[in-house]
DNA sequence: AAAGTGTATATAATGCATATACACAATAAT
DNA sequence: ATTATTGTGTATATGCATTATATACACTTT
């Protein structure tokens, strides 16, 4: 399972797997029915409490994403993806949102934002 | 002072007072040696503690944009806007590069971000 | 003296992350 | 088959930092 934990961008753990978990349901590298890896394992890997990851698995499952049976693990579920894309559609419009508020307060033009927005997109894309 | 608090936002309340003072002072609203309201009536308009408005002068006072004087009051300081500026683009792209974090995890393109950019910066410049 | 400033101390509520112990299921050893 | 072991998810109590507060203090002006 490749997950990646930043500690330095403030998002706090827990959210950061759950980000990559939807993501890997999303994109089709996880699909209904597979198992993930176990939230005593997860946090093993990335070092971090089993609280923590059973905090994100915990999410997911209310969500319903995931699945989690005691004994036996924690499986992915059948979700309608449409769903999925909106809800990461909403979560960017909401960073989207702060950043034009800031914009405005600062008197910083669209272009600008635009021009900014690019650079960044392009510079992430490849890493 | 039109100072706006959201609730809504997650914003902490004393960030919110920093960004709008910020801002105030940048557009020329505010200029040096101008009287900032007292902490007190500040606070009573926004219906927060004083403690809170003080928190967010005692931030502005460190970052050298107004100056606190025990008896006598808050004042804004001469100020290079070039600096205000550079430090607000910082904050715009922070928020920028959370967005662009979540579209890549998301596989949502460049130009659907710079649609939904645009559609959220009309909306909210006539606010 | 009174009313207006900014300041300091102690306190509460929330959110993030943790260690440790508990309960259940599958597997290996006897 | 029975039991011990290992691997699952779960629950309780705790530490720490952040946000926001009430209340009392110290200084300045009127």
């Amino acid at each position: 399972m490749d997950i990646i934990i930043s500690n330095a961008s403030g998002v706090p753990i827990y959210e950061q797997i759950e980000e990559q978990i939807k993501s890997m349901i999303m994109n089709g590298d996880l699909s209904a029915g597979d198992a993930l890896p176990s939230m005593r394992l997860l946090a093993k890997e990335l070092r971090i409490s089993v609280i923590t990851t059973k905090r994100a698995y915990e999410d997911l499952e209310r969500d319903g994403f995931i699945e989690s049976v005691v004994g036996k693990g924690s499986f992915v579920k059948g979700i309608n993806s449409e769903i999925m894309k909106e809800s990461m559609l909403f979560a960017i419009e909401e960073c989207l949102e702060k950043a034009v508020d800031k914009a405005i307060l600062g008197k910083v033009s669209l272009s600008e934002m635009q021009e900014m927005l690019s650079i960044i997109y392009e510079e992430k894309k490849n890493e």
